[in-house]
DNA sequence: ATTTAGCACTCGATAGAATCGAGTGCTAGC
DNA sequence: GCTAGCACTCGATTCTATCGAGTGCTAAAT
């Protein structure tokens, strides 16, 4: 091959050397049986991998190396004869060491920006599209989990009063949102006392953070003290956001052609079902440091089958909810990673704008 | 055959006969075919029914009817050779007359009873909980359609400001729902006015009927007057309900049970994700009068397998939402729909009591 | 005029047997 | 160290045979 041109010392050869560890050549052997059984869900067997690389060797030499793999712990086959499927470790490898750059392709970036563009609205709104588009971009189901109210400036606070015996509590936050808040009391209270003790907690409340509304303000009245003293409970619930379920689950009908045992389908959307683990779930991952959890890494039994995807949402620079995608273990990691990543981000830039431009839009 | 005691003119032989039209003893073999259908799946041969039904014929008899029953559409035959199937229409049949009656078995009925004897909180809770409780009293995805404001009573309503040009409309219900919009004004206002005309909404609109409350009071200020201008649409927007998403689906893997194609189950989930037409399709059933739509009944292609089970919810005797319960074409009517309407009459009452009682609990 | 027993027939479902072929591990030679 | 070659495995596919639940029809029985 005699270099026609002396000018091109590396051609254009895409050959993304990333990984070491595992041996160079054997990486690639796992990389390309990875992604074509996440391509087609069929055992890949040696002669694919011969065809598919681009390191020429003959099926034989791949069958040893697979062989290697196998043993340790990388692949596994469904019986003898039939080609290799990646273990949990495989894909894992696969992951860490990613050929493909993790940033979101050109085309749906732009797609994402362009949606945030247009969406408008409640916070609720935009959180609920936000999780149904990114479900659309990768045919997984998604799930969004809101950010708290911790770091939340507040715009006014105020108490209502329903019946002698319980009164609402109504945190309006400078974002648009709106919480509230049932307290039940002990002994009926009329209502100017109420109405008293709602200027005194608007007044102390607003413009400050959520962080710093407590403790509460004291009146010399002992019947406005006793309202206030039942309302702080509530007041510490609505700022950890316990009150209103703030998770949003996109496109679980994705699941049904994710997996094709309608038993998993079944179990993993009841799964999704139960808020508080999904939420749990998200925030365990992010906490070990991951953005993905494949097979049994999360030690959630009923999922082990899945992958989850995470990314977070920040504000203000500290992370106040979650992005996440859930499906097969095979599953387009490059692409939804990419994905969850780039609805991440620009959520959390429009959550930003809203929390300091105020308002809706 | 002797009438050995006198003393019992109608024995307590317990054969229901509801139906005329039809036959008498056809209607007993359909019912028999469809009962066991539901609850086997498979075809029902005329040896099956000769054998379940109480009535003493040969097969051969029974295959004669059923051939009949086939005929006018009652029935249908997967190929020859294999039991009969109930058509829509004989499903219709079923329902329509059932034998069983259609209140709820006591045992149900309790747990219902003390369900909503031990839930408590805001409304939005209950209706959820309201969903999962049908949903896993019958093992189909269950649907609440939240009842919209239209005959509540209005507790406080507030304008906040949020920004120069936006204006946050809040309503705080006699029942303790808080229902907001985000008003986009054209030219920024300052805090004051709006402080103002929030002032004027509040003293119109307190202890009103949301029906009532338009047209909003006018000001002498323009400025006032112009953001009265301005949240009027809101505040109809609001009282019609359109302001936050009321659905609550309810045990949606249940359907991964309901049926075994796992395109099907794909479809239906698919479709339960879009709150809208859940939510007309509910109305259309009510609306045509009916409690069940069978196959293709609801004209709605992408449910003809699947049968849709709606109770109405009322308050103060007015419709005020539903509870539906999604299964397939051959769900348990009897059962299911005793569960829907029990649910749908004890969260009525729960309603009514919550709207005149005024708040939570 | 029904009802029923009897019978030939249909056709999906089930079970074996045969075959195919993608894939493997191993060995010997390049 | 790589590869060609080869015997071997074993699921998937196809084909055939068989089974049996169920049907429609007819002729006898009630």
């Amino acid at each position: 091959m005699p270099p026609s041109k002396s000018k091109r010392p590396v051609p254009a050869s895409s050959n993304t050397k990333t990984s070491p560890a595992l041996g160079e050549r054997r990486a690639s052997i796992l990389d390309a049986i990875v992604s074509r059984y996440i391509g087609t869900a069929q055992p890949v067997g040696s002669g694919q991998v011969a065809d598919a690389t681009g390191l020429h060797l003959s099926s034989a030499t791949i069958r040893s190396e697979m062989a290697q793999l196998e043993q340790e712990g990388y692949l596994a086959q469904p019986h003898t004869s039939a080609g290799r499927i990646p273990t949990d470790k495989g894909y894992r490898y696969f992951v860490d060491h990613l050929t493909t750059p993790t940033s979101a392709s050109t085309p749906e970036l732009k797609k994402v920006r362009t949606f945030f563009d247009e969406v408008h609205g409640e916070l609720e709104e935009v959180l609920e599209r936000s999780s149904t588009l990114l479900a659309d971009l990768t045919s997984y189901a998604s799930v969004v989990v809101a950010p708290g109210h911790t770091s939340s400036q507040v715009r006014s606070m105020q108490l209502v009063s329903l019946e002698p015996t319980s009164v609402l509590l109504l945190v309006i936050l400078s974002d648009g949102t709106v919480d509230k808040a049932t307290v039940t009391l002990d002994t009926p209270i009329e209502e100017a006392v109420v109405a008293e003790a709602s200027v005194l907690l608007d007044a102390h409340c607003r413009g400050r953070q959520m962080v710093d509304i407590s403790p509460l303000p004291s009146s010399n009245s002992p019947a406005v003290q006793a309202v206030l003293t039942a309302v702080q409970a509530s007041v510490i619930e609505v700022e950890q956001g316990a009150t209103n379920d703030h998770v949003f689950v996109g496109g679980p009908s994705k699941l049904a052609d994710a997996f094709d045992a309608v038993e998993t389908v079944r179990s993993v959307l009841s799964i999704l079902e139960e808020q508080l683990v999904v939420v749990s779930l998200l925030r365990d991952v992010l906490n070990s440091g991951l953005s993905v959890a494949i097979g049994q890494e999360h030690g959630f039994e009923p999922l082990a089958s899945c992958a989850v995807i995470v990314a977070p949402l920040s504000i203000d620079g500290k992370p106040a909810g979650a992005v996440g995608l859930l499906g097969p273990t095979r599953m387009q990691y490059p692409a939804a990673m990419a994905a969850a990543n780039a609805v991440g981000a620009e959520l959390s830039e429009r959550l930003n704008r809203r929390k300091n431009d105020g308002g809706a839009a």
